[in-house]
Parts: structure tokens; sequence; C-alpha cells
DNA sequence: ACCAGCAATTGATCCAGATCAATGAAGCTG
DNA sequence: CAGCTTCATTGATCTGGATCAATTGCTGGT
């Protein structure tokens, strides 16, 4: 069930169950509450590295270099743990896709804090590698895949974390635009949206208006995105 | 100094000083070590995720996707510490560029082992940060830049980690060859070498023999790959 | 020091996806 | 619920990088 609070909510979905009340304490004064507005910027790291929580709504972390065109590290939604790194060769920025709550720390004193308990570190460290895990696939995907296997790829790994499965497909209501799904697997909202179009004649999704769409054969759309069969 | 033994160099360059001695030998009877021949797998996780040290030498993890082109994930010099993690949507294998040493560990273990000391867990946390944030970098090359931008943003990355600095450039030996630049990049070899040769027409490179480069201006080869300028 | 074999470069052509341009839907707003 | 604005789709053309095809040049082995 959801909690109304969101520092509350923190505490229930990332802390271990059996975690001291002063440390929770200690969190609660390191964290910022964030109000998230459709659309606009939420959290950029400056200087230091920022971790946040989405307690509600989903977000965007995008990377900006030079030029025009941004390009979508990956999207998050409600209960993920992001961190928001402070600028390196690119700059980095947490927009909210749809507006929601932000839990938002300063990482070192967070990680400090965090050292004192040895469980919630474990956890943590368990995120980062899930974290790096989904970074990794992606890295894959961008680097080798043809336009409609990175879409392919890309609905399947949404799926995966918003889908709700039905038979052998998978409805969802996407909260990102084209343009979000096109920077982040580098492609052009044209051929997002051709490959759209090519998906739906092919019978292996339906969409319902700009957002709403059915995944009708995960076991086909996994062959097109390049992916490993099941059992090899 | 470099230590002999590659488990020694391990919990010389992992471990926390103060490591206990009882928590030492866990980890040792936990450790596999692996000679790693160049050019052959030395790793592949079967079933569950693994470790790996890179004691000596230098490594490149690959994913394995349907057809024949591999991606790189990411390469690792000695001191590294990897995860290969096992079979997701694709395959990873971790192959040896230089011939080293490896200490490999099972995930699982390692980590619930690790979990007994807080300073162990924070260190590998901070690790698996690191390779978050090298990850995210890469993803923002593969998926934004240009085949230059992706040559030269890789080349000032591995500057970075294995080049000697001498005035404002600076010269290395690449350990790999340009097969797996293009795969890292999702290039093709002949683009690779086309944009070697083009930086070098540029006086931005100088290449002796196969392997050896020199960065003559690294300013120059950041605005080549993308990146902010130094001061914004 | 020479040669065999692989790695890298260079050139010619082709094509997937970008870009440019116009039209058609959704979703807001008053 | 009409009109406006933004987003998505579709079409036409262009281009960066892939692919195919020779050379050229390292480098390790004998």
């Amino acid at each position: 069930m959801a909690l109304h609070d969101p520092f509350d909510r923190f505490v229930d979905e990332v802390m271990p169950p059996n975690t001291d009340k002063d440390l929770l304490s200690g969190f609660r004064s390191l964290s910022r509450r964030i109000n998230a507005v459709k659309g606009s910027p939420a959290l950029t790291a400056n200087g230091s590295d920022q971790i946040a929580f989405v307690a509600s709504g989903s977000t965007k972390l995008v990377a900006h270099a030079t030029r025009g065109r941004e390009q979508v590290v990956s999207f998050q939604f409600a209960d993920d743990l992001v961190l928001v790194p402070a600028r390196t060769a690119h700059a980095y920025t947490l927009t909210a896709l749809e507006s929601g709550e932000l839990i938002q720390f300063n990482a070192d004193p967070f990680f400090a804090l965090a050292g004192e308990q040895s469980g919630l570190v474990i956890i943590l460290m368990e995120r980062a590698y899930e974290s790096l895990a989904h970074c990794r696939e992606k890295s894959v995907t961008l680097g080798r895949a043809t336009a409609q296997e990175k879409l392919a790829g890309f609905l399947l790994n949404l799926a995966e974390r918003i889908g709700d499965r039905q038979g052998r497909g998978t409805s969802m209501t996407l909260p990102m635009s084209r343009r979000d799904i096109a920077d982040a697997l580098g492609l052009s909202i044209e051929t997002v949206s051709r490959q759209f179009t090519m998906l739906r004649d092919q019978r292996l999704l339906e969409t319902i208006g700009r957002s709403g769409i059915t995944l009708s054969d995960l076991r086909a759309l996994s062959e097109r995105a390049g992916h490993l069969p099941v059992n090899a």
C-alpha cells in the first residue's frame, strides 16, 4: 500500500525493517522534499552528487552535452532510487515526466550516515548493481541494435517495470513522449514513430491514443529485440 | 608497488587496511585464481553473477546478442573490480586483452561475507557507483555522438585511466585492437580507422605502430568529443 | 633478417536512419 | 465544444557510416 508521506515511503521502501529510530531521524534531517512538476527540471547536481528517491510520479535522468540534443540516461518510477551525478564530461538533470514527490539527499553525508548500518549499505549496494546492470543492457542496446531492435528492447524493458501482464502480452501507459523515447534510444522522433507503426502493422503491439500501449506477444517482441532466446 | 601474489594484491587494493584476518581467509577460500590468456575468454557467469579482480593484465567485458557482432561493455585494467552478470537479455564474457591474473568470486557468497565488515561494503558500493558513472558516460557517448565524437570521447576516457600525462598531451599504449574499439563504440572497424586518420590529419593525435598513441591536445580533443567545456 | 599471417588502412558503393516538410490527431482552454 | 497548440505520423530526400573489396603494413615466429 502507498504511504502518504514521501519520507515515510522512502523509509518503508529502502530502509531495512529493523532500522534504528535515531538513524531514521538523521536521514530525515538530511533529506529535502521536492515537489516535482511535470516537464520541469526537479533536480540538478551542483558541485556534489545527489541521491533522489521517487516517492510518486516518474522521472527521467537527462545528460546534456554540447549542441541541442539531449540524451536520456534512464527513467525512474515510484520507489526507484537514483544517483544524480555532479558534472563530469556531461551535466545531468532529473526531470519529472509525471508530477510527483521526490526525496533528495546530498550523496556524501547520505552514504556516511548509511555506513552506520551495514544492512542498509548492502541494500544500497544492491541497488547500485541493479542500476549498473540496467545501464549495461542499455549500452548494449544503444551500441549494437537497429532502430527496431532498440524500440523492441526498450518496450520489453519498460514492460518489466511498469506493465500489467495479461495472457502472453502486457499493457501499460507510457509516461514519456516520443521525443523522450527517441532521446533515450539515440534515434530521431520520426524513426521511433515509424518503428511503432511497423510493430503495429506486424501485430506485435497495439496503441491506444498517444500513451496507451499493449504488447501482444512478448516472446515475438523479444526476438525482434535481438535478445537471446529464453532457453539457450 | 605491485605485489606478486594476486590475492594479496586484491587484499591490498580493495580491502580496508584494518580488515580482520579471519575475514581475509574467508575470502581466500571463496576465491579462485584465474590465469587469463590473451585473447581467450577468462570467465563467463553460468547461473550466478561473478566478481573478478584484475590483478594484472587487462580485460574486456563483452555482451553477446544474436548475430555475429559483439558489444564491448567496458574495459578493465590492473586493480579494477568487475561484476560479470549472469545471463539476462544478453550473455556476458570476460576476455583478456593482455595476459594476466584474475581473482574470481561467486558474487552471492562474496557479498554475504563482505556484509560482515561495513567499511568493505562501502568500498564495494563506491566501486559500483563508479562503474555506474562510467557506464552512463558511455551510454551518452553511444547514444548521441557521431563517429568522431565517439572516438574522441573514448580516447579521452582511456587516457584518464591509463595515459601518461606529458605537457598538455598524454601518451599510452592501446591494449585493445581496432575491432575491440569498434565493438565498444558501436562502429565498424573501418570507420574507427578512418576517424583515427582524420584525427591524425588534424594533428590531434599521433600513432606509433598499431598500439602506440599520443593525444597531442586534450582540450581540443575534448571539444571534438562534444563534451562541455571545463569551466562553464 | 625474412617471411607468413593477421591487423589496419584506404577506396567504392550502398542503405538505414537523419533531416526537411507537410498533414493529421490528441488534448487543453476559454 | 470550437479553436488552438502541441505531439505524432507520414512522405521525400539526403548523408554518415556500414559493407564490400583491395592493398599495405605490423609483428611475431623460425
